[in-house]
DNA sequence: TGACACATACCAACTGGTTGGTATGGTCTC
DNA sequence: GAGACCATACCAACCAGTTGGTATGTGTCA
């Protein structure tokens, strides 16, 4: 701690520049000046970090996992004993993250995917791998539920944690594509009544118009 | 059909190969050059037809909404009688169309709204007013299957047939960052259970692992 | 302790190629 | 012969990536 280490700062700058312009403009329209200009950083610094543009969107994708799971480590949602109630709570967590700017409470890493898929597989598999890691947190508690209910026809706990992340993806597009948050907090309330049905112990929280 | 129409040619060209190559690579990364030769026309044909990259993206929602429209207004399952069979039969109808290559089966106007949101405003709302449309064809089917079910807490025709687009949407964002479109169809399956669910009179068609 | 070797972090300027868009001219049909 | 349709040639701006270089460490051995 008593030597200074400018080490890490251009490279964190940039990394958190990334998180910000990306998730407003996508990957293949943010250009690498734009983000060194973002993170008041030079062209060398950014190439000297990152061996290309793709290196940058893989260690972008990196980081948003490591970000958000620290985020959602600790949150209060798992202290419940009923593993219905931490799923709910997962969904009332998510459901109030959705707040300011669009760009702000959207998924970098499903921006992304969709932008890469082909043209850039590395950044691809850095998003679907951020995707899946995130899912995994959900599934034991979904496992727990599962159990506990006895449901058997044919619905895992990996399967459903993943319908979770295509309820929250499709919401992050529809309330792009509306310009219109309140859209997402739709989708997740009818995830929510749908674990009410499947789990059939509880009722959804709040009626909505 | 007597004269040769040029006429529309080059267009229509252009706008079918926006199509392919946008699902591919996403709007910003498909340039104006790989567009032409897709469509085997030069770049006077080009903005001989449209007047920027901008009104071609425009151009090319509209015309995914007309194609997609086609499609889904000549589909088999709006025959049934109970609109339970009708809703059930449109997912069944989407789940089938999930086959080739993951862009061939993905949505246009889904990709663009999502690169396009902040950038490129025309073509989001461009991208928004295809979703909406397409989602008021299954408007009418879920409120005359909520009438018959005297469903009244708080969920509208609007706002699942919305959650349905969101789904799918979804659906499309995991299957390319995982690069397997099975996951598409479990989700699909998942929201028939919600539906099968929430109008409690029938049970979710088949058993899926 | 000091000095030499080396590594890391960063910068300004540049390069070859690509981009969206334009200017102009030719050809075909009505 | 006017106008729709399309091709060729071209441009200024921008792109990702490279270059040669400076400054600041950091380890090591006399």
């Amino acid at each position: 701690m008593t030597t200074t280490q400018p080490t890490e700062t251009a490279r964190t700058r940039l990394l958190d520049a990334a998180l910000r312009v990306i998730r407003e403009k996508g990957y293949h329209a943010t250009s690498v000046e734009e983000l060194c200009s973002a993170a008041r950083v030079t062209k060398g610094a950014f190439f000297h970090h990152f061996k290309s543009k793709e290196d940058l969107g893989v260690a972008a994708a990196n980081y948003w996992s490591t970000m958000t799971g620290g985020l959602f480590a600790g949150a209060p949602y798992h202290a419940p004993d009923d593993p219905f109630d931490r799923v709910m709570g997962y969904l009332d967590f998510r459901a109030a993250l959705i707040r300011g700017t669009t760009a702000e409470f959207t998924c970098l890493v499903g921006t992304m995917a969709q932008e890469t898929f082909l043209t850039n597989p590395p950044i691809r598999d850095a998003c679907f791998g951020s995707i899946a890691g995130h899912a995994e947190t959900l599934e034991a508690d979904l496992a727990a539920l599962i159990q506990s209910c006895g449901l058997a026809e044919g619905i895992t706990a990996k399967g459903l944690a993943l319908h979770t992340q295509v309820v929250l993806q499709g919401a992050f597009i529809l309330a792009k594509a509306k310009d219109d948050p309140s859209i997402a907090g739709d989708s997740i309330e009818h995830l929510r009544r749908y674990f009410a049905l499947l789990f059939h112990a509880h009722k959804p929280k709040g009626d909505m118009p």
